[in-house]
DNA sequence: CAGTGGTCTAGACCACCCT
DNA sequence: GGGTGGTCTAGACCACTGG
């Protein structure tokens, strides 16, 4: 006897699928377990790369769930790029491709999701006439006010990253005296609070330390280092705020795993 | 008109909703329709950052879809960050985050797609005896010997990356003999053909370009560059595979966008 | 407690691919 | 034509959140 008193209505076909690896008392979800059982076959080689998983509807076949719960298992790997799938063929197993990979910015928000160890430590805040990229990314009239501050980010007393950061000067714009608020700073990494823009753009580049930059950040000037541009558009579709962050690659490891990484 | 009875305190919201609803004569799935529907109240601040959107629950009945089709539109949002999911509260808005993105290798991958405009200079081949970095981290005994190959790939007839792979020399595996052999670069970038290796772990870092890099890659030495430094592990679990890319930031532009991009 | 997202079922029809 | 993934429905129960 199940000393299970369960009043719910329906547990009739559940012997077949814990048979065969899907446990319905496992707190994991049917869908989970169903994908992490193929990602094992996967990794044994039992599904080598370039072969065909089962169809969908076989999957939940033999596992005892309803074919919407397979599409999701098997959604599951196809999202960690590690299946394929193709209309009207099958779905197939990926070999380990450098394509596959992204990097994100995690290790940034992880250092600045502590508020509490960072020290922001205004450079420059001034007023100045726009020229050069700023003027043209942010399609701002030659010779217009604009607004630039130099900021460096200090995590637990130590330099992390310098940033730059210029707007328009548009004194009906909140955004004027928000550049100057620290607060801004957090809440741009994040997605937390509220916004003054809508979207925003971002790039990635390597760059040789100059004089000045390793200076503020405690760096051997002529060494390289990550810089992360940053293009913000208001919710009137215009660019509002454009600057970089500058940080060393060992306080922003960028690293991508492709494949079967089961543990 | 019918007579609409609903005592709803939303009416005048159902009642647009219905007239701008999901439109089953259009090619477009629902959920899709009903995502970008989403996508524009959240682009004109209808839907303001940090607000919540309604339940999906209520967004299937307003849109005259299924629970499950309403959920989908929203795991579209969700998937491209522009919303946030809270079990048992509800779906926010979320701002415009720099962590919220992801850098992908497209580019690389979009120039490497066209194998005809594609030519492998081998600068160096050799077998040599395993020490440094690369005899640490692909687990060798010191002195053991060692595969080192060195690429330039061009790219219609001008250099575009520098590939050095170092592999341990085990003349049973099929390795060796790979390594060697052009095809299994691309193969190693895309998700093609079949692999010898079972997952891959891959590093971005920036670096000042050495004399020797530079005049391989027709750059002036001393500006900076990518490297994307890649560990490939065997269906053993073993490392098998060290080595990196050296690509110039032109030649392979890292960027990514957040926020509402509507076009 | 009521409301929300998270999961799941047992069907269904379609567009697409391959033979 | 038969199999595959892609989409969709109309329900259901659960875990979690908040007042």
């Amino acid at each position: 006897m199940s000393p299970t008193v369960n009043p719910s209505s329906k547990q009739a076909q559940e012997k077949a699928a814990q048979a065969h690896g899907v446990d319905k008392a496992n707190p994991l979800p049917a869908y989970a377990q169903l994908a992490q059982l193929l990602r094992g076959r996967i990794s044994s080689g039992e599904y080598p790369p370039g072969s065909r998983l089962p169809a969908e509807s076989s999957l939940a076949q033999s596992f005892g769930v309803s074919a919407m719960t397979a599409r999701q298992a098997v959604g599951v790997l196809a999202e960690e790029g590690l299946v394929k799938r193709v209309q009207g063929s099958g779905t197939f197993v990926r070999k380990v491709g450098v394509v596959a990979s992204n990097f994100g910015l995690d290790a940034l928000g992880a250092v600045l999701a502590n508020p509490d160890q960072l020290t922001v430590r205004i450079i420059k805040a001034q007023v100045q006439r726009a020229e050069g990229e700023a003027q043209e990314v942010l399609e701002l009239p030659r010779g217009e006010a604009m607004i630039l501050v130099e900021r460096v980010i200090l995590f637990e007393d130590k330099p992390f990253t310098l940033h730059v950061s210029q707007t328009g000067f548009d004194p009906a714009s909140p955004t004027v005296e928000s550049m100057l608020d620290t607060a801004v700073l957090t809440s741009l990494i994040f997605q937390e609070g509220y916004s003054n823009f809508k979207k925003g753009e971002l790039r990635l580049l390597p760059v040789v330390l100059g004089q000045r930059e390793a200076e503020m950040l405690e760096l051997e000037p002529g060494r390289s280092a990550f810089k992360l541009e940053h293009l913000f558009y208001g919710f009137d579709d215009r660019p509002a705020a454009f600057g970089w962050f500058i940080v060393a690659p060992e306080k922003m490891p960028l690293v991508s795993r492709v494949g079967v990484w089961d543990e």
